[in-house]
DNA sequence: GGCAATCTTGTTATCGCTAACACTTACCGT
DNA sequence: ACGGTAAGTGTTAGCGATAACAAGATTGCC
């Protein structure tokens, strides 16, 4: 119906409707203090008469930050990255901030830098990076963001403010559980050791291992696929004293649990296996997996929440947060022999 | 060292140190053929010497026009739509533009609405929706979006420029090797139906069945989860009759792998399956999963390919292109009985 | 060699907003 | 009644880029 839709309205076109003059429509959509209420609520009705909607590049240029927060992370499907930027996006979004997401293809140094300078460049208020190695911490360390920061699963060592899963927690949550269904000792599955994810689930198992006096049987490397945790698992399918495996995720878990069913050992009478993530599809796994849960929602809603504090008190000391895991009984563990 | 490194150089900084006007840095920046060359040269050496970045806002508040891209997609951890998310990231920052993600909790009317206008208050170039379900179309329908649009797995009976994996003849290819098997008909575990993808792919195992004069069996609805495909399962497992499930994704397949584990059915023995989407878990599946696989990356480019064009050019006509998956032979079929 | 056409560059206005300051009115205490 | 403070509002000046136009330098052609 409107010939000239052509420009959106700006906010001169709410002041000349509601005849005030454009600073006060900006106070008013500022929430500053001192607009008398019935300004307040002229300016409202232009507002949304025209169906006003504020220009956010102008406001970024002006003020010099938008209500963009980037997040930096490894383009990858499996479970626990993809959950963890999932739910960081979710919690962004309900604090009423866009989300610009850059995934980098490796989490090297290079690409670390410049998917931050590309965030940079928009003006990004705050960033998140998703930082499990340390190439990427790195990278981070000897850049100049100038904008807060927040760094997910990274180096406890570091400046910044970070958020982090207790992997060491959940990895001895796992092996003293399966300790405690009387196994001998537990191997382990790890991920790549260049991860801190993977490097800390070590940690956590050995400590568990050792603190009960267990032997501590050499660790299996592997990626994080299931593909590793098949070829782990034929090897491991073949030696009897095998009893009680614990995996660094559940991909892995189903990979083990395919190669133990190909050499007949049957999950959890002959051996017991605990995953990590709970995965949707765990609970039906053949058996049904019994994992460590992380809480990647309540990851995301401290990474966030850090986030916001540096944003409104520049001040704000760098912190860390730290989200102990929760053990899922299920049905791949039982006691030996 | 820099005392005074408060602010980032503006184009003003980048002139005057290569002696020339701010709009001769614009020029080379952009790329215009008017400009001497000794000329480009000494300010892209200003540019490299200041560590000079262009600021997008400034830009996008004069052009009103941004290098973001949008996404609206579910929030999901399912493999499907995860992919095509991860996937589309990828090609938009290889392309040089940004993307913002704006997630959305349920796929209605509203939801979709409100990603949408979040993403055009920051003047977005063009958006992408990720539009599965008819409550998703309907709300773009009637919304002056003003940017170039892209659907995926949308509905081609609307007028918006889409992408879509050729669900159907995917649904067919998976029917028809469960008949060539040798089975005498093939039943269907569907997603939920208000979703094309399920809609589809039930369309395209019914005309399989119906051409080749087989017996369609009752449809088996759920929704994409592993639990639904469990409960479908326990179902089918205790039918005698069944021997072949043609199951909407990987994640049913699981459960329903479980199922006919747990009631003593042999996969591929005593019933055949085949599921839909490639998990990368799916080759270590009990027993490893036949399938079948929609290319992300592919639809991903082109969603990225037909909104460039219609950036590039505003005559564009609306377009769609239609993208074939593949049959991925595992070991989850064998002939009946 | 002279004039038009073209290339190269600079000047000015402008996008839509917020910050800083100025101004008016109302209310206070003495 | 009067100066002083605070509340409410308007005016002006940018933020850092591009667009439109203007103007000087160079080229081409007859």
């Amino acid at each position: 119906m409107d010939v000239k839709a052509a420009r959106s309205p700006a906010m001169t076109d709410v002041a000349r409707l509601a005849g005030v003059s454009h600073q006060t429509v900006s106070r008013v959509l500022n929430d500053h203090p001192n607009v008398r209420e019935q300004t307040r609520l002229r300016v409202r009705a232009a507002i949304a008469e025209l169906g006003y909607r504020p220009n956010r590049a102008a406001r970024a240029l002006v003020t010099g930050r938008s209500q963009l927060i980037g997040i930096v992370a490894q383009n990858s499907t499996l479970y626990g990255p993809a959950s963890l930027l999932a739910a960081f996006e979710q919690a962004a979004a309900e604090a009423g901030f866009a989300v610009s997401v850059g995934s980098v293809g490796r989490l090297d140094r290079e690409s670390i830098a410049g998917a931050v300078e590309r965030h940079l460049d928009q003006r990004v208020a705050g960033l998140v990076v998703i930082a499990p190695v340390k190439s990427a911490d790195d990278a981070l360390e000897d850049m100049p963001v100038g904008v807060p920061l927040v760094t997910i699963d990274g180096d406890p060592q570091r400046s910044h403010t970070l958020v982090t899963v207790d992997q060491a927690a959940g990895a001895r949550a796992a092996t003293e559980h399966l300790l405690a269904a009387g196994h001998r000792t537990v191997w382990h599955i790890s991920g790549p050791v260049d991860w801190y994810d993977a490097a800390w689930r070590i940690e956590g198992w050995r400590g568990a291992l050792e603190d009960a006096g267990a032997e501590i049987p050499p660790l299996v490397t592997a990626d994080w696929s299931a593909s590793s945790g098949y070829d782990a698992g034929r090897m491991l399918a073949r030696m009897p004293e095998v009893t009680a495996v614990f995996a660094a995720n559940d991909h892995q878990a189903l990979g083990l649990l395919r190669a133990f069913s190909e050499h007949g050992r049957r999950v959890p009478q002959d051996v017991s296996v605990v995953g990590f993530d709970d995965v949707p599809e765990a609970a039906y796994f053949i058996p049904p997996l019994t994992t460590i849960r992380p809480d990647f929602d309540a990851v995301a809603q401290a990474g966030l929440d850090l986030l916001l504090a540096q944003l409104t008190d520049e001040a704000a000391p760098p912190n860390r947060v730290v989200i102990a895991p929760t053990l899922v009984e299920r049905a791949s563990v039982a006691p030996p022999g």
